[in-house]
DNA sequence: GCTATGAATTATGAATACAAAATACAACTT
DNA sequence: AAGTTGTATTTTGTATTCATAATTCATAGC
């Protein structure tokens, strides 16, 4: 396999490939929550200078993945319990006005697409394949927000998910859990291929609601 | 009047101070949207070096007000009708979740306050008083938003609002329209009056959708 | 006269240097 | 021994310097 020779040449501000780098790495839990950020340490690791990466920090604080003390330096963000009761409400909200534009403006052939998705996905459901599971899950939301036409929405859902994607680490679904969400996935489908736009908004947001009751009794116990 | 000389002594830092201010000022007009800005220019204006204003920058580019393009500098980030058309359904479900959180939380004392604003509202509307009819329409967004108690919720409104405020100066709303938006006023009060949560929200989505009317007509004249 | 090429200028990107605040720790007091 | 004060060290905040890319402008070629 060649390369394109004639393709544009891009370098990257060293800001935004930190910025990329550290943002993978919280929402990924590779930084626990609390967690203090050395900017030396940082610097060594990274093998940059502090202007960059203080930059960069000031992003990620902007975005609330990180929290910056003035004075005394940076923090992974905490994720509390009150965090996530207020971020699942918004990102229900987020996600019914989603659904609703989704499915005013969604192709035949996008909808053939996350039909074929989400049948793989019952599939790794029925295998017990939980990982797998959640990778196609979340391309489906991501084809329904690209769906909205919306690149504003996509992005502060995508902001918001990945605040709370890190308490997914805790949150492993019970059995029973798993079988209620996959039903309600089931009826989300329906409704986006029907575009019952009101009625997908309905489930999404109950769908988010659900999820929250989840990921809290899985922290709580 | 005499100072508290046992309050703490805050001195911020100075990214802080300079990304509050540029914000202020992207946010009220004095900064033309596509406008340059240059580091030179503003570090001499502010008599800071380019370090804490680039941080600022950053803060401002992850807020969605500012542009930044490697190698080429910051431009105010300029507001599109596609921009608009964006934004407003999103703050439209913003509202209407804030609307319907309100109800559940509001109390009373909150509820005579509101209703305070709201009847001053309307004598300015009367008077035709436009400036300060807006300044009393925010107040009372913002006391709707303060009840939800959703301070992520808030945080979020707080910053779309801030990039399409700027559309305000365009948009000099019709008679008709001004009319329109007052008898809606009206109802979205008596529906957080009655703590009417479902009712609320949908008023509110409403309210946005044809606030977006009236800016696009505004701006398309 | 117009385009194209290249040097000079300017602006941005990143690293270093310096200043100030916070933390750690030792010595002292009680 | 517990607490307090002062000093050393570390870390953060800001300014400055150096490097590199973009822009401007003048000149050469057609």
């Amino acid at each position: 396999m060649s390369i394109d020779v004639a393709a544009p040449i891009q370098r990257r501000p060293l800001h935004n490939e930190l910025a990329d780098r550290l943002r993978h790495m919280i929402v990924e839990g590779e930084l626990a929550p609390g967690e203090k950020l050395s900017e030396k340490d940082l610097c060594s690791q990274f093998g940059v200078s502090r202007t960059p990466l203080r930059e960069a920090m000031k992003v990620l604080a902007t975005e609330g993945l990180v929290l910056l003390t003035p004075n005394r330096g940076c923090t992974v963000a905490k994720l509390t319990l009150a965090d996530l009761d207020e971020a699942f409400p918004i990102m229900g909200a987020l996600e019914a006005l989603s659904g609703e534009l989704a499915c005013r403006y969604i192709t035949d052939a996008e909808i053939t697409r996350i039909q074929e998705l989400h049948e793989r996905m019952v599939r790794k459901y029925e295998a017990g394949a939980l990982r797998d599971y959640f990778k196609l899950n979340e391309q489906i939301h991501q084809l329904i927000l690209a769906a909205a036409r919306n690149p504003t929405l996509a992005q502060m859902q995508l902001s918001l998910s990945g605040r709370v994607r890190r308490a997914r680490y805790m949150a492993n679904m019970s059995p029973a859990r798993w079988t209620r969400a996959v039903a309600e996935h089931e009826k989300i489908f329906e409704a986006l291929a029907a575009r019952d736009g009101k009625r997908l908004a309905v489930l999404l947001k109950e769908h988010l609601a659900n999820k929250l009751q989840t990921v809290k009794e899985a922290l709580t116990e």
